[in-house]
RNA sequence: GCGCCGAUAGUGUAGUGGUUAUCACUAGGCGUUGCCAACGCCUAAACCCGGGUUCGAGUCCCGGUCGGCGCACCA
């Protein structure tokens, strides 16, 4: 098995990416610290998100609490469907689903049992583990959701958000009248969600606190076409659909217009958000050659999702890990939300033009129906709505007695009504990205060790894009002026935004190796030359090339070289 | 939660119940050094936590925490 995981995070944590938390007392598993270069990193990763979300597809971000009231968890299915009957075996101690074992006992309809009818239901059943019979044992709800109170009186009960998804849902009448109430329009969020995992393992792959980056895009059910779908309907990228797995294919490499086209990809919104997760992801420094877009298989996938894709990143210690889930969530999350709430989430979609429809209105004669019927006036007036009359009168049925309306009672109306347009609940498609393991998976493949001077060289490759540190600043001597020279070149780049670190201790070969050990992507050396006719060294991390440069062309030079304007390797030429 | 394994300076490690816990790297200081982990001198820095056995525990036993692997879990 390669060790390049337990590499990776021994110098994560020694060089301050990554930390266990509140170790003093003992860390806790599933929480982690990120270090001063991790916080940047991780920063720098959230802001190339953002440079395609917000500024690219224009989608604003909001921000929501991370604790929700326990409503919005009801409409969700959090509350009811993110938790499992469990029960303890009192012979193993093992934990088992408590429909399960009643299931296998015999018993019918056991996942629909309250608590106290599964505990009965058990009682005589074996254990799944050990045999032994259960007898009486407790049967309780396992929640993946953390619980808290809302104030000190009320115990009114909270969780902290399993996604931030929810968030833009229970927005949606707001973010609609923002967006002046037309389709598509979408909302994002970066922040922190919560999942009580039973037991986090793989370092920072699975966290029981952790950072999503969500976009929610509300689209007309009808209407699935990206309006900018063009940008990426040639793009090509592997595809491991639901059929390739099934037939123990692989995935294949194909334009998204083609896997639209072909059915592949249930629509052109699903498609051009994989091809943009596509770009991001390489941007960020994942090899193209250790990503793969694999599909859900029906039985994986949530019942309300009409498609869902996951990007994998290979890892040499976990395999392919889900990263990134992008799914067509339908109407499922609105429509619950609406049922709950009451409040409407809906669009009045105009029609091009409006429609002219026949409609016939029965209007009653309210002050005779009311003297003549008293209390059941009312329920009579709104059966009559829906009444087929006729010359005679009309038949209603109220409370299972039928009773006739003379015709001289009400008034049949038949008119033409113009209607303006529908009321409709968007669809949902939903980009979901963990923050944590594609830092984890840029750190990963960052991480490299070749040979300089017959010596290994340690170096994360990091993208400029992502390197905490964007440029070290170094005085060959620390004397006779050249540092003077090179703390003025640091404060030159700090005033254009450059993170420019300055480091005048030991050996210039040495402080090259610390810099390339955490990343930095290039590296400025004041010389005695420099003295003479104000250049500089510019050195390139991957490469150890250097070039002289004038000191003035520095900030230019290094901003494009970040922003990947242009390559180290040209600037030689 | 269960089972197996592990935990010693920042990192990697040595340490068979008996002095002041080994070594290297790293880090800091001084000197030296004119572009890729050079050198000299000095300095700092560790037995995961809590019990127990023992005259004496880094070492043995029990419990816990964290980490790794397997099981289970993973809307």
């Amino acid at each position: 098995m390669s060790d390049t995981f337990e590499k990776v995070m021994e110098l994560a944590k020694r060089r301050g990416f990554i930390w266990p938390t509140s170790e003093c007392y003992g860390a806790v598993a599933g929480f982690i610290d990120y270090g001063p270069l991790g916080a940047m990193m991780k920063r720098r990763v959230e802001n190339i998100w953002r440079d395609f979300y917000v500024i690219q597809e224009g989608y604003y971000e909001i921000e929501c609490p991370t604790i929700g009231q326990e409503a919005v968890f009801v409409a969700s299915g959090h509350v009811k469907g993110f938790s499992d009957k469990m029960c303890q075996c009192p012979h193993c101690n093992e934990y088992l689903r408590a429909d399960h074992v009643a299931e296998a006992g015999g018993v019918k309809g056991a996942s629909v049992m309250k608590s106290g009818e599964l505990e009965a239901a058990i009682a005589p059943c074996t254990c799944l583990n050990c045999g032994e019979v259960l007898g009486k044992v407790a049967v309780f709800d396992f929640n993946l959701m953390f619980k808290t109170t809302i104030g000190p009186g009320s115990q009114r009960t909270g969780y902290l958000r399993p996604e931030t998804a929810q968030g833009m849902f229970t927005d949606f009448t707001r973010l609609l009248r923002f967006y002046r109430d037309k389709l598509p329009f979408g909302a994002v969020q970066i922040g922190k969600s919560y999942r009580n995992e039973i037991s986090p393992r793989q370092g920072m792959i699975r966290l029981r606190e952790f950072t999503q980056a969500e976009a929610e895009i509300f689209v007309h059910p009808n209407e699935k076409n990206h309006p900018k779908f063009a940008r990426y309907a040639g793009y090509t990228m592997p595809l491991f659909t639901a059929e390739a797995q099934e037939q123990q294919g692989s995935a294949v490499t194909t334009t998204m217009q083609d896997a639209v086209k072909k059915g592949l990809i249930a629509n052109e919104y699903v498609a051009y958000y994989l091809a943009l997760t596509h770009q991001m992801l390489i941007k960020i420094g994942v090899k193209p050659e250790r990503l793969r877009f694999r599909q859900h298989l029906c039985s994986e996938r949530a019942h309300y999702a009409s498609d869902c894709w996951d990007a994998e990143v290979f890892s040499d210690r976990f395999g392919w890990v889900e990263t990134v889930g992008i799914a067509d969530r339908t109407d499922y999350d609105l429509k619950a939300h609406a049922q709950q709430s009451g409040t409407s989430m809906s669009v009045f979609i105009q029609y091009p033009d409006p429609k002219k429809v026949q409609r016939r209105r029965i209007i009653p004669n309210m002050g005779v129906l009311g003297k003549q019927y008293r209390q059941k006036a009312k329920a009579i007036f709104a059966a009559l709505e829906h009444a087929e009359p006729t010359p005679d009168g009309a038949d209603v049925t109220v409370d299972g007695e039928t009773i006739h309306i003379p015709a001289d009672l009400f008034e049949v109306r038949d008119e033409i009504v113009e209607i303006r347009g529908e009321d409709i609940v968007p669809h949902v498609i939903e980009p979901s990205y963990g923050i944590d393991r594609m830092c984890y998976a840029v750190l990963e493949q960052a991480y490299d060790e070749d040979s300089a001077d017959g010596e290994t060289r340690t170096v994360m490759r990091l993208s400029p894009a992502v390197a905490p540190v964007q440029v070290a600043v170094f005085p060959l001597m620390a004397r006779d002026g050249l540092d003077t020279i090179a703390e003025e070149i640091t404060h030159t780049l700090h005033a254009r935004g450059i993170l420019a670190e300055y480091d005048d201790s030991g050996a210039i070969g040495r402080r090259y190796r610390r810099q390339d050990e955490v990343g930095t992507p290039f590296a400025v050396t004041v010389d005695y030359d420099t003295k003479e006719n104000r250049t500089v060294t510019l050195r390139d991390r991957d490469s150890m090339k250097q070039v002289r440069i004038a000191i003035g062309d520095l900030p230019d030079t290094i901003c494009a070289l970040v922003a990947g304007t242009f390559s180290f390797a040209s600037l030689g030429r």
